[in-house]
Parts: C-alpha cells; sequence; structure tokens
DNA sequence: TTGTGTATATTCACTGGTCGGTATACATGG
DNA sequence: CCATGTATACCGACCAGTGAATATACACAA
C-alpha cells in the first residue's frame, strides 16, 4: 500500500475546490482542475468516475468543516443566546469582505445545477443545509423555546439570504443586518417562553 | 421600416428567456436559444452583439414585470401590513409549487456568473433587488416606521433566503416560515412606531 | 411606372477552440 | 507477474462567434 491513493485524491479535491467555489461548476474544465492539481487528467478520472462525481466530492469535503465553523463561532461567542446567534452572522460578515469571498458554494452549486434535480451534489447542498438547521434547533430546544424548529428555519432563512444578497451587492452589511433580525427573532423566541413557563407581569 | 425587428428580438427574448431560467446560462447554448426561436444562430447574433449581451437582456425583459407581481400581491391583499407582507410569500410559495419554478432567476444568473462580477447580468441583478428594497422601505416609510430602511432589508434578506432554499430543498413551506417571520418583524417595528408617537402610558 | 441604390434582415456553411471522457501504453512496488 | 497509478495522445460532440451571400422592402430618380 503506497498510500499516495488518498493524498493524490486530496490534492484533487483541494484543486477542485478552489477553481469549483472560484468560478462555478460548468466554467471549470475537468483539465483545469487537474492541472491545477498537477497531474493528467488520465489520472484524475482514475480516482474519480465522472465530472459530477468530482462535484459531489468538492461539496462533500466542505460539509464537516463549514458545519464545525458555525458551531465554533456560536460557542466562543459572548454573551446571551441571541448574540450568540448573531455572532454567526458578524463573523461570516468578516470573512464576506476578503476579495476571494464569493457566497455559499453548497447555495451556488444548487442554483447553477437546478437543472438536474437528482445530481448528487444537490442532495450533499440540501443534506448539509439540513443538518445546519438541526444544530440550530437543538441549541434553542436546550433552552426550552416551544417553536425551537420554525425558529430554526427562521435563521436558516435569514443566513442562506444573506449569502445570497451580500454575494450579488458585494456588501457584507447585508450580513449584520440579518444578524440583527435574527437575533430580534431569537429573543422574542426567549419573551415567549419567558411568559409561558413563568408567566409573570413585565415591569 | 418594416417593424419585425423587434418582433423578432422579442421572439429571441423570451425563446432565451425560458431556456435560461430552465436550465441555467451556461449549461444553454446560443445554437439552442436560436432554435427555440425558430432562426439561425447568424440571425440572432444580428439582433445581439453576444451571449453576454443576450443574458443581459433576459433579466431586463424579467425587471419590470417580477416588481409589479409583487406589488400587485401586496396591494391586494388584505388586512394590516404585516399580513400584506406575509401575502407576497404566500403567492410566492403557490408559485414554487410548480414543477417548472426554479426559485429567482436573478439570484441564480448572480450566482452562476460570480466570477465575472461586472458582467451587465449581474448589475441588471443587483439593480432588480435595489428597487425591490427601495420600494419596500417607501411602504414602511408611508405608515411611520422609524427604521424603515433597515426593515425593509430584513424583508429581502428573508425573500432571497427563501428563494434560495426552497429552490434546494423543492419544499415550498420554507416560504410560508420565511413570511411568518416577516410579518413578526414588520409587526415589531410596528409596535416601536406606536410606543414611539403615541405614548400610551407614558408622558 | 420602372429601374436602381441602400439599409434591414436572414440564411448556410464554416472556424478555431474546448468539452467530457477514453484507448493504450508504461512505470513501479510487492 | 500483477495491481496500482500515471502519462501521451486521441475522440466525437459541442461551443461562441463569423464570412459571404442573399432576400426583402422602401426611397427616389428617370
Amino acid at each position: 500500500m503506497t498510500g499516495t491513493q488518498n493524498a493524490t485524491r486530496e490534492r484533487i479535491i483541494s484543486a477542485a475546490s478552489k477553481l469549483f467555489y472560484s468560478d462555478g461548476i460548468r466554467a471549470v474544465s475537468v483539465d483545469a482542475v487537474a492541472e491545477k492539481a498537477g497531474l493528467t487528467k488520465r489520472t484524475l478520472y482514475y480516482h474519480f468516475r465522472s465530472k459530477d462525481d468530482l462535484v459531489a466530492a468538492y461539496l462533500e469535503a466542505r460539509d464537516q468543516p463549514n458545519l464545525a465553523l458555525f458551531k465554533r463561532w456560536f460557542d466562543e461567542a459572548a454573551g446571551e443566546l441571541p448574540s450568540k446567534v448573531q455572532a454567526i452572522f458578524d463573523q461570516l460578515a468578516r470573512n464576506a469582505g476578503h476579495p476571494k469571498w464569493k457566497g455559499c458554494g453548497f447555495l451556488r452549486t444548487s442554483a447553477e445545477l437546478a437543472n438536474l434535480p437528482g445530481h448528487p451534489a444537490i442532495k450533499i447542498g440540501a443534506a448539509h443545509k439540513k443538518k445546519f438547521e438541526a444544530w440550530l434547533r437543538t441549541m434553542f430546544e436546550e433552552v426550552g423555546i416551544a417553536s425551537a424548529a420554525r425558529l430554526a428555519r427562521q435563521i436558516l432563512l435569514l443566513l442562506d439570504g444573506s449569502f445570497a444578497v451580500v454575494q450579488l451587492h458585494r456588501d457584507p452589511s447585508y450580513m449584520e443586518t440579518a444578524g440583527e433580525a435574527a437575533s430580534s427573532l431569537v429573543e422574542m423566541a426567549l419573551r415567549a417562553r419567558l411568559k409561558g413557563t413563568r408567566p409573570r407581569s413585565r415591569a
């Protein structure tokens, strides 16, 4: 076992990831990926059955690291729940300022391949967003928010909306606006919980 | 002056619109558009300088009708402001159920062409969203909401978020969730206005 | 009325180049 | 010798865009 197989595979995925994220799927040829990875197209086709497989691998490789990053931003943020949610948006706004930032790779891929509903990459993207939504829901359930599922969806909608809008306008300030909205919605849900569990008149 | 020029141009744009919206920009060849329009590619290139020009014309043709549709849904909806805003999302959810629905053409185009920041089609898409946001802001200003600009942005974020998420999951119920969130945010802004302009319990 | 010039509008056939994918051969380590 | 991995060279299909010719319609002069 030489062990080069996985290393080569990772090198190809790394090259594909940069190119696909930067330029889109159909705008990047397999030749370009192979060249960036420093090998021949034929070698690439030894490690991947097709370009579609390569695209799927590109998103698959981004799934867990992306989720981990969001969780880290949430965990390391100070303050109460609304602030911790807002922190995700604020951190994202910082990233969005970099010139190489091009929005959400999962959303952009699914938008580009919208005419291929069964494409494996789209399934991976959908699963990724579902995982994020589920994680949010558990965060809200942990503090006793009754409408945790609905609130998680609303935060997801604001997040993906800011991906799209910031990518279109190249203006990260939309991300902060989304964070404020998210914070407000979380706060409202918390107040509803307090009224429900500890019925007391507000002063 | 035969007047056929505009008619042919419109026919080309109509064919391009269907194909670009359904399948994406780079997945549709100029030959395919010409065939769908019932003429030769060379004729198409007589009316449009390049494929990029054709893409721009495709979005340009969708700009005003799209805005008018949103305004109509808003105007014709019953109830107070929150309900009228939510009506946009509800109507959109109905459309999103149709099999040919593929999200927002402006956002999908800008996502696909994200590596060409100066592309005319992207500018048209950005301007379209800005017009919608500006219209929302005036609607909120008319009723005296102080944070009209911020609220308009938040609604826009929810709307574009639901475009992206519903297109990914093929589940229009996200659109209704976004509508509820939008309605809540509008209602909060209205309450803030009432407290500010008509101090009920305070002097 | 008829002939001619001109701008508009359309077609066929083509170019240089790129695409995703492959046939085949060669290397190298176990 | 065989499985793994890499390279050269190639395929047919398709791509955006073009050259050259042609059809059509109208303006205007003879």
